[in-house]
DNA sequence: GTTGTTACCTGTACGC
DNA sequence: TGCGTACAGGTAACAA
């Protein structure tokens, strides 16, 4: 599934392939990933140039010459270059080179378009490769639900999803149970050192493929086999050889291990 | 404002 | 082999 370092995959694969590129067409299907596009959109977006393309914690926003196209990958969407099109085809973009397109099985993606980009975009948490740790720590203090759940709100920091906050829990030695604003300083700091870690190192390996993830030239990441927790329930511990536990945690699937975590 | 729960959706794994 | 079922989870909407 789709997460800041796999979304960054895909926006450093798009960017060479997009950016200068001139809109010719877009076609839409029916589907819910593109509820509430006016439908006078395809006519706004023939003619427009890519400008850049930016990355909004697991947002994609598509800058062009007079509004944003934001796409939110959801579990299994797929942004792709001159690819061939499924039966999950949701939006097809001709432009002067090539052809752009949104698939998504699933179907918990989503396509929009605007002048702006959409204020619930804006209005997300920092981006944890640039948030300080006073920020960071700041965050953490006000809230009362458990550490993983706190990782997981976007509203706190954006980007994070299920695999890197069972990762970065995991490499900090914190239990995903703990309430976050009863952990201490040092804790903290260990939080924030292993989340940037993880999502660095995840970024350097070009995501994880699990479920059916490519970046946008169809190509799979590797972070996978650098997995210490995550969907490895049951196994052992790559510190201390005890068994992983699987529990569900703000409504996740959520791995740890007991005795490593505190 | 914060926190927790549910719906959305299909492919895959598994048991029988 | 074929069928039914459980499971995976990011976000939005809603309830408490």
């Amino acid at each position: 599934m789709p997460e800041l370092p796999e979304v960054e995959t895909v926006v450093r694969t798009l960017r060479p392939l997009l950016v200068g590129r001139r809109i010719l067409n877009a076609e839409f299907g029916q589907l819910r990933v593109l509820r509430g596009l006016p439908s006078d959109t395809a006519q706004s977006l023939a003619g427009q140039r890519v400008v850049a393309i930016e990355r909004h914690g697991k947002f994609i926003a598509i800058r062009l010459e007079r509004g944003y196209l934001v796409v939110h990958l959801g579990m299994t969407g797929k942004l792709l270059v001159d690819a061939a099109r499924t039966k999950w085809t949701h939006a097809i973009f001709t432009l002067d080179r090539g052809v752009m397109m949104f698939d998504d099985p699933r179907q918990f993606g989503r396509i929009e378009y605007g002048a702006e980009l959409p204020a619930r975009v804006v209005a997300l948490g920092p981006e944890p490769l640039e948030v300080s740790l006073e920020e960071f720590a700041r965050r953490l203090k006000e809230r009362r639900s458990p550490i993983k759940a706190v990782l997981l709100n976007q509203a706190v920091v954006r980007g994070v999803g299920n695999i890197y906050a069972d990762e970065a829990l995991f490499r900090a030695g914190v239990s995903p149970k703990r309430v976050a604003a009863s952990l201490r300083k040092d804790r903290v700091k260990k939080i924030f050192d292993a989340m940037r870690e993880v999502l660095a190192e995840a970024i350097e390996s070009r995501g994880s493929s699990v479920s059916n993830y490519v970046d946008a030239e169809g190509r799979k990441g590797s972070f996978q086999n650098s997995h210490r927790v995550y969907q490895r329930g049951g196994e052992p511990c790559v510190t201390c050889g005890g068994p992983i536990r699987r529990i569900v945690l703000a409504q996740r699937g959520t791995h740890y291990c007991p005795k490593c975590q505190s």
